[in-house]
DNA sequence: ACATATTGTTGTATATTTACAACAATATTT
DNA sequence: AAATATTGTTGTAAATATACAACAATATGT
């Protein structure tokens, strides 16, 4: 019954929609592969609040990703230049 | 005001404990750096709950540890043997 | 052996995440 | 343009995580 004033626990930044789309699939069907209310999706996505990190555990596992590409403490570079820095290297 | 019947959501094992100790501090330390009560830390050394993913990404940070290596969906093997294959890849 | 620090246990309160429903808004398809 | 699917919004309930206190049990240091 708390309906205000959320997201004391520091945001935490994602890349849930962007690797979705990639995939072509729509909130609903990423939701059942990881076996939670579609709805909560929409939360994460939106990052009106932060997963548990089981909830995480089954995003990396359904995207085979690590933990660390999905969620970030700092906000997401574009992969556009992630991909970049990493082959220069 | 819910004291029985918890972990519905999958267990997750987690080497907190060991990496705690052979860096040498107590809960009380650790709790303190990653800005937690010092009992919490008993709770998720125990496995009595999984922690938020934010708390998950504080004590990688304190570790200077992917989430991964502290976490884990399946039962952590023992470091030994980890570095063991590791270093006959 | 004693003192002290660390860990475990029980109980309660609060915060955050997740579920779910109903319906509005927007996009997509036909 | 109408039908359908997807997403956003608001409200409520339930589950899970976190805080905190008090005290027992165990370990550690002297």
């Amino acid at each position: 019954m708390y309906y205000i004033c959320r997201m004391k626990s520091k945001k935490l930044y994602n890349r849930i929609t962007l690797l979705r789309q990639e995939r072509g699939i729509s909130r609903k069907e990423l939701a059942e592969r990881i076996g939670v209310n579609f709805q909560t999706i929409g939360y994460l996505e939106r990052g009106e609040y932060n997963p548990s990190l089981n909830l995480a555990f089954n995003l990396s596992e359904v995207f085979e990703l690590p933990v660390e590409f999905i969620f970030s403490t700092e906000p997401m570079k574009p992969l556009s230049s992630e991909l970049y820095n990493k082959s220069k290297k």
